[in-house]
DNA sequence: CCGGCCTGATTGATCGATCATTGCTTGACC
DNA sequence: GGTCAAGCAATGATCGATCAATCAGGCCGG
């Protein structure tokens, strides 16, 4: 029985344009890539070492998804950001999480309530900075926060509420990155995503969508004065 | 003095890329590229008469935006349909325009009543049918269907939640050309709209509300059939 | 000195060839 | 008859050359 030459297959065979797209995303996300920074076909060619094609293509997924901005003829740029739509994304995400808690606390069964919970506790007890010698965010903490925050909404039912939910942290998580980078971070003395799982567990849907509500816009207050500064 | 070589071009410098991307979006809104169909790139290009590239960045732009699915090298497909993402959708929509329309009747001025009425009036007046000999819908009244839905939430102040409203509408969109493609077609006796715009206009939110939402659920109650037989 | 046109350089968009992967077909083998 | 794998299209992905639009200076007439 002949070997196979290729091992290295289960499931994760991906093309150029969805690695350089993830990357991107990634650096945008993390703020290594500056919002109103130009994003040059070539150079990021150059930079991935690949052909033109693929870069193209990553950079019209994140223009689509609103991580990059684009005109015909005149390339992408990395989306600006502004406190209007800091405002409006920090309103939409009030609506959307509260809607998607409350459904949650009604319809969510004990399976949510653990994941809640175990979510809320790696969370807890993942260090907000690097622990691997290099300074700067801890990428494990950004995912579990995300995890924490995805959990709470998880059982409410709604697929599209659910991604929604996801692309709106997504695009707040650049805000954040970006009020770092100025210096500007939480003390968040009373763990506020304690707070939240307390009430979420204790079916006290307007308490918990109150101090989500309050945890969102909380955040958003943090970032305003950062990104009203900005050069851009 | 010479004049200028190239008349047409004020504003109007289309890539083929985006030409390929409206192209193909509006087929699959109005059923044209059925759902499950695959998106064979070598075979749009031939049929745009262009390279492999704009047809693909077209058609990653459709990916994005949830008009077509995409597996790494396996190509693009016109997004399945489904009676639980009608039934996803739907939900989506009833929560979402409610919203926007409850903070237009709260928010909106004198323009905005004007606007809503214009719209309401403008799609009475616009056949459903086409006008020009052939037969099938009225793309007119596709748009002005859309324009009317989108003015009852234009006051509401949220650029994202105008966008998102948009957005459903055309996922939305789909489904009902499907219907309509299938045969069936709803009588409307009661002239919904024109209730939604009355109590949109009495500031009666909760009326209006409520019948918005009726509004939406009556029509996927009526696709929903449709959906359900279907062969893929 | 200012505004506007021309020109070259830069960058974005497109093309068609080429490479890689998938999935089907075929045929040996059990 | 069924299984499996090598071989073979078919199709997707990538490449680098080429075409085209935009942008930045420089020149000219006013």
């Amino acid at each position: 029985m002949r070997q196979r030459m290729v091992v290295a297959d289960p499931e994760g065979k991906i093309t150029r344009a969805s690695a350089i797209y993830a990357e991107l995303r990634g650096a945008i996300l993390d703020g290594t890539l500056a919002p109103g920074v130009r994003l040059n076909v070539r150079e990021l060619s150059a930079r991935f070492d690949t052909g033109l094609s693929p870069v193209r293509e990553a950079l019209n997924r994140l223009a689509m998804e609103g991580f990059a901005a684009h005109a015909d003829n005149r390339g992408f740029v990395v989306s600006p950001v502004s406190v209007p739509e800091l405002e409006d994304l920090t309103q939409a995400r009030c609506w959307v999480n509260e809607l998607g808690l409350r459904r949650s606390i009604a319809l969510g069964d004990a399976g949510w309530e653990e994941a809640v919970l175990v979510a809320c506790h790696r969370l807890s007890r993942t260090p907000r900075e690097r622990t691997d010698g290099a300074t700067g965010p801890n990428p494990a903490w950004n995912a579990a926060h995300k995890a924490f925050h995805q959990a709470l909404v998880s059982a409410c039912g709604s697929k599209w509420l659910i991604d929604t939910c996801s692309q709106l942290f997504d695009s707040a998580e650049r805000y954040r990155s970006l009020a770092r980078l100025a210096g500007v971070s939480r003390s968040d003395p009373r763990d506020e995503h304690r707070e939240i799982m307390t009430a979420a567990l204790d079916r006290d849907a307007d308490r918990a969508a109150a101090l989500l509500t309050e945890h969102f816009q909380r955040t958003a207050h943090l970032v305003r004065t950062v990104v009203g500064n900005r050069p851009g």
